[in-house]
DNA sequence: ATTATCTATAGATCTATAGATAATGC
DNA sequence: ATTATCTATAGATCTATAGATAATGC
């Protein structure tokens, strides 16, 4: 009945991605603190004892649910990012920086399945929630590719401020987390004539209302 | 030594305000799992029996905390907008809308002190989390009045699809629930430039994004 | 007499650890 | 020999309740 004969290596690599697959799906449910170690442990049909085996505290294995993923959206985007940026010149528009950045991302959800829509939905609950409330996680992975992204956005528009720049990106933020985090308001509100899991919608309807929202002069009345 | 001689509807009235208002300023803080009936208790100096004789249950406290200021802040939008209807008639336009939307709520945050904006810390993080994740507390206590802002904007621009306007509208939400939530990230991003609780900014960027955002014709390459 | 508040505690659950067992390494 | 996994349990904490005490009501 030893049909197994795994390496450790692999035992090793696959139990922890069985159990970061679990952990992201409750705590894509829960929250941080609605979900317990033994809940995660129980999903991933492995004993509590070998989350802290891998990942020393809850905080820990949170942490990594959080680092697993961070890498492969920063490169998505920042690829896309300065192959526009390298395409465009110096006809770079905000139409066309805002289809760069948020294209692929959306694109990415769709073909990431549901592991990469849990992680997103984490992402999108700490990004409206104050820093510090879970330990040891208050640095945003994302602020470089951010950072870049408001430079090209000035670039494109050097007549706005930087205060207002980051004002628009904050918005845009908003709206990017509230769509992440697929709550299924604008379901309800809308009575089924919007739908969370419609990336593509929503990627065109951000991108024609925050580029037109920053195309025209500042102050218009 | 027997100064106080309340009624008891009065001690009935401070018991449940002062363990209201820590309850609010913890919830705020830690969400609904990260704050515990003790904390909440010590918080407002009375025992944790006196928060099960007021209100039965955590979820009870919780769904109390929500109750009281929603009225405040659904009465506050919904004058405005109709105020302003009223005003414009025929004359609507989006960015008048949006001010009538927005401007008062963000007036009503500065003026009404930290207990109001303990509650809008709540409300934001709940505007991002699944439905459910906490208990009995999934249906929105500002629909209608939602439900009225989009229909006026349907008003202004009828050259709009439904969905459309929700999408526009689920847009505004993130941005305001971000706004709500107070995380000091923007102000980290923009190196202190920006700061979380500048609503005057905010508001008036909001409205000049988003008006924008709308005024064009739709889908403009 | 009734309402508000506190004391004491049950019963469940939660994170974490020590130490045993099972599998792989060579 | 080393690494992975499980058993058993400590110690803390959490929600909730039963029942006693203190204050107000009239």
């Amino acid at each position: 009945m030893k049909v197994s004969r795994r390496s450790n290596p692999e035992r090793r690599e696959q139990s922890r991605e069985k159990i970061l697959d679990a952990a992201e799906s409750l705590f894509a449910q829960g929250g941080f603190n609605g979900v317990s170690l033994k809940d995660i442990a129980r999903a991933a049909d492995v004993d509590t004892s070998l989350l802290h085996y891998y990942f020393v505290t809850k905080a820990g294995l949170f942490a990594a649910v959080l680092e697993r993923r961070s890498e492969d959206v920063n490169r998505v985007r920042s690829q896309s990012m300065s192959d526009y940026a390298a395409a465009a010149g110096d006809q770079l528009t905000i139409r066309g920086l805002l289809q760069a950045y948020l294209q692929p991302t959306f694109d990415f959800i769709r073909s990431g399945g549901p592991s990469l829509q849990n992680y997103l939905v984490i992402i999108a609950q700490m990004n409206s929630t104050p820093a510090g409330q879970i330990a040891g996680t208050d640095v945003s992975p994302f602020d470089p590719v951010v950072q870049e992204f408001i430079r090209l956005l000035a670039r494109a528009r050097p007549d706005r401020s930087e205060a207002e720049l980051y004002w628009f990106y904050h918005m845009l933020s908003g709206a990017i987390g509230l769509s992440w985090a697929q709550t299924g308001r604008i379901d309800q509100l809308s009575g089924g004539q919007c739908r969370s899991d419609d990336f593509e919608a929503i990627c065109n309807q951000m991108v024609s209302v925050f580029a037109n929202g920053l195309d025209r002069p500042a102050m218009v009345r």
